[in-house]
RNA sequence: GCACCCGUAGCUCAGCUGGAUAGAGCGCUGCCCUCCGAAGGCAGAGGCCACAGGUUCGAAUCCUGUCGGGUGCACCA
C-alpha cells in the first residue's frame, strides 16, 4: 500500500532541521517546546505557499524578539532548494513560495499512486472499532437512520485510508420488550394470515404492512397451531422469526445505500453468554455497582413511578448527574446493562471505539462513556472512546416538513428516499453539513442539476474532464508528463490546490470529520470550473490547444490528474465518479 | 428544572482544532457562448461571527455567564 508524504508534512520537517541549526549555532536555546509550531498553506494564498508560525511561537520561551527570530530562521530556510521566497509577513510569520517543480513532482505522484494518492499511515496500524446505524430490528431502515449510516460508513473508509484497521459494527437489539412487541405485532399478524377478522392494529403493536409476508410464512408452515396457544408457547419463535426477517430488510437497505458491516453483534446472544453478569460482578467488586434507589424523573410526571431498589453504576463518579440501574426490578437487564457488557467487548478487540448516534440519544452519552472508563481503567489500559451524535434531519417536501413517526407505520423509509434521489445524491448531499449540526433534506433540491446542488457540482467537474480527454483522443491528443513546464500560473493553482488534497484527508481522520472531505472536493470543483472558463475568452488556456500538441498533453496530463483526485474523494465518500452527464 | 447540540452576509452553510483583511452558494446589480459541456465563469454590493465578561503576543474558534432555537429526561430502546 502505499503512502502520501504531503509537502506541509515535508517542510515540518525542513522547519525542524532549521530550528535544529540555529540550536546549533546558539542563535536558539536549546530544548524548547515546538509543540505548537504549525505549517500550513496560508488562509489567503496570495501571502505564499507555506506558511509557519515558529517565529511567533518561539519567540518569548526564548528571550527574543519574534522580528530577529524571524529573520534568522527565513535565513537558513532559504538555503533549501525549493524555497524560491520566504518573507515575514504581519505579526511574525514566515510565509515561503515553493518553485514549480516541487508542485510538478506532486502531479507526477497523483498519476503514479492513482487511487492510493491520498492515503497515509498516520494511523499507525491501530485498530479502530467503529459502530454505527444499529437501528432496532423492528421495521426498515428510515431516513432518521440515514444520516448516521452514511457518516457512519464514509469515516470507517476514510479511517483505513490513513492506516488503521477499521471493525464495522451492527448491535443489533433483539432482546427486551420492543422486539416482544414486534414479536406479538407478527402474531396479530399470523391470526389474520388465517383468516381471522383482527380489524384495525390496536395501539402498541407495529402496524407496518412489512410485517405480513413473515406472519404469512409463519401460518404456512405451522398452520393455526399458534393461533389461539398462550403467548409463552409462541413468543420465542415468532421473536426470532420476526428479527431475523427483520434484518434480512435492514441489510437490504444499507446494501441500497452501499453501507457496509463486518460485524452484527446481538444483544440476546450477548446476554445468553452471560457478559453483563460479568461485568457486573467486576463493577460490584470495585464498589462501582451498589442496589440503590433512583429520584424520580424531573420535569415530568409519572403517576406510576415508585421508588424500587436496584443495582446502579455509579456513573456520577465519571460524571454523569446520576448512578443508572443495570437491571429492572424482575432480575433482566436493562439497554444500558446490556449496553456496557457490549462495550467492554468491543474494547477487547480494538485500540479505539467510536460510536455513531441519533442525537435523541444523547442524554445516554454520559453513562456509556463513565462505563467504558471504569471497565477499560480497570482492565489496565484505558481506551480513546468517542460518541458522535448526529443531529436530526428534516426531510422536506415542496417546502413542507415531512412527518416521521415508526409507530404510526406511515414513516418515510430510507429506501423510498434512496429510490427516488439516488443512492449517490443521498450520500453526499448527508456529508455537506457537519454532522452536529442540523440538516434539511429537501427532495427539490437534492435532486437540481444545478451549482447549488454540490453533488452535482463535483460530479460535473468530474465529467466534464472525462468528456474532454475524450474529445482530445478523438482529435489526436493524448496526456503527456512530457513538457509540464509548459504549465503556466494559473495550471499551477490548480495543482497547489490539489496538492492539499492529502492533507485535508489526514485532518478529516483526525477531527473523525468527513465531510471536510466533501467540501474540499466542492472548492476543487469550483477550482476546476473556474480554470475551465479561462478558455472562453481566452481559448489559448484551452485544455487542448489546436496545434500544440506538448501543452496540450500537459494540460491534459493536469485534467487527468484533477479526475484521479475528485474520483479518491468521492470513492472515500462512497460516491460514484461519473463519465458523463 | 437539568443535560447535550446549534447560533457566522437577507437565506442555506463552511471556517483546516488559537493566527494575517472572516469565506462559498443562493438572492440582488453588471458582465462573458463564432467556444474542449453556459448544467459553467468573472466582478460588485452585503458582517458588532447572538450578547457580556475572561484567558494571551493574537479569539468566530478555548473558559464562565446570559439570551434565542433544537433534542432529550424512565426499570423504554
Amino acid at each position: 500500500m502505499s503512502e502520501t508524504r504531503t509537502i506541509h508534512a515535508a517542510f515540518a520537517g525542513h522547519i525542524a532541521a532549521a530550528l535544529d541549526a540555529l540550536e546549533a549555532v546558539g542563535t536558539l536555546p536549546a530544548g524548547l517546546n515546538r509543540a505548537n509550531v504549525t505549517v500550513e498553506p496560508p488562509r489567503d494564498s496570495t501571502h505564499g505557499d507555506l506558511s509557519t508560525n515558529a517565529a511567533m511561537v518561539l519567540a518569548k520561551p526564548a528571550g527574543m524578539n519574534p522580528r530577529a527570530l524571524a529573520e534568522a530562521l527565513v535565513t537558513e530556510l532559504t538555503k533549501l532548494p525549493q524555497v524560491t521566497a520566504a518573507e515575514i509577513a504581519g505579526p511574525g510569520f514566515i510565509n515561503l513560495r515553493l518553485d514549480a517543480a516541487t508542485w510538478l513532482t506532486e502531479l507526477r505522484a497523483i498519476a503514479t499512486l492513482g487511487d492510493d494518492y491520498g492515503r497515509s499511515t498516520i494511523g499507525g496500524g491501530s485498530t479502530v472499532n467503529i459502530e454505527y446505524v444499529s437501528a432496532n430490528p423492528t421495521g426498515p431502515m428510515h431516513m432518521g437512520h440515514c444520516r448516521g449510516a452514511v457518516v457512519g460508513d464514509a469515516l470507517a473508509a476514510l479511517l483505513e485510508h490513513v492506516g488503521h484497521k477499521v471493525i464495522r459494527e451492527y448491535y443489533v437489539n433483539d432482546a427486551g420488550a420492543q422486539v416482544d412487541t414486534l414479536a406479538r405485532s407478527v402474531h396479530l399478524r399470523y391470526r389474520e394470515a388465517l383468516g381471522e377478522a383482527v380489524g384495525a392494529i390496536p395501539e402498541g403493536f407495529y402496524p407496518g404492512d412489512y410485517l405480513i409476508p413473515v406472519a404469512a410464512e409463519l401460518a404456512a408452515e405451522f398452520g393455526d397451531k399458534y393461533s389461539a396457544s398462550p403467548e409463552s408457547e409462541w413468543l420465542v419463535l415468532f421473536r426470532t422469526r420476526a428479527v431475523a426477517a427483520m434484518l434480512v430488510m435492514i441489510r437490504a437497505d444499507l446494501a441500497l445505500l452501499g453501507i457496509k458491516h463486518d460485524v452484527f453483534s446481538s444483544e440476546a446472544e450477548l446476554q445468553a453468554a452471560g457478559k453483563p453478569a460479568e461485568a457486573e460482578a467486576w463493577l460490584r467488586a470495585h464498589d462501582l455497582v451498589y442496589d440503590g434507589v433512583l429520584e424520580a424523573p424531573k420535569g415530568k410526571l409519572l403517576d406510576d413511578w415508585e421508588e424500587v431498589e436496584l443495582p446502579l453504576f455509579r456513573s456520577t463518579r465519571y460524571g454523569d448527574d446520576q448512578d443508572r440501574p443495570i437491571r429492572k426490578s424482575d432480575g433482566s437487564w436493562t439497554y444500558f446493562g446490556a449496553d456496557l457488557a457490549y462495550h467492554f467487548q468491543k474494547a477487547a478487540s480494538a485500540d479505539a471505539l467510536i460510536d455513531i448516534w441519533g442525537a435523541d440519544h444523547a442524554g445516554t452519552v454520559k453513562r456509556i462513556r463513565a462505563a467504558v472508563a471504569a471497565l477499560t481503567e480497570g482492565a489496565g489500559k484505558a481506551k480513546p472512546f468517542d460518541v458522535k451524535l448526529v443531529q436530526m434531519v428534516q426531510l422536506l417536501r415542496d417546502g413542507e416538513p415531512v412527518k416521521m413517526s415508526k409507530r404510526s407505520g406511515n414513516f418515510v423509509t430510507l429506501a423510498e428516499v434512496v429510490n427516488e434521489v439516488g443512492k449517490d445524491v443521498v450520500r453526499f448531499t448527508m456529508l455537506t453539513r457537519k454532522p452536529e449540526a442540523q440538516m434539511d433534506f429537501d427532495f427539490a433540491k437534492v435532486v437540481e442539476a444545478s451549482k447549488d446542488n454540490p453533488v452535482f457540482y463535483v460530479q460535473y467537474a468530474h465529467a466534464r474532464i472525462r468528456s474532454t480527454l475524450r474529445k482530445a483522443a478523438a482529435e489526436g491528443f493524448a496526456p503527456s508528463p512530457d513538457h509540464l513546464e509548459l504549465l503556466g500560473e494559473e495550471e499551477l493553482a490548480l495543482v497547489r490546490l490539489a496538492a492539499q488534497f492529502p492533507r485535508a484527508v489526514e485532518a478529516a481522520a483526525a477531527a473523525r470529520e468527513p465531510h471536510r472531505v466533501a467540501f474540499y472536493l466542492y472548492e476543487l470543483a469550483g477550482a476546476l470550473h473556474a480554470y475551465w472558463n479561462l478558455g472562453n475568452e481566452r481559448p489559448e488556456k484551452r485544455f487542448i490547444v489546436a496545434h500544440d500538441a506538448e501543452l496540450s498533453g500537459a494540460r491534459l496530463y493536469l485534467a487527468t490528474q484533477i479526475g484521479q483526485l475528485v474520483r479518491n474523494g468521492l470513492a472515500l465518500l462512497g460516491v460514484q465518479a461519473v463519465e458523463e452527464m
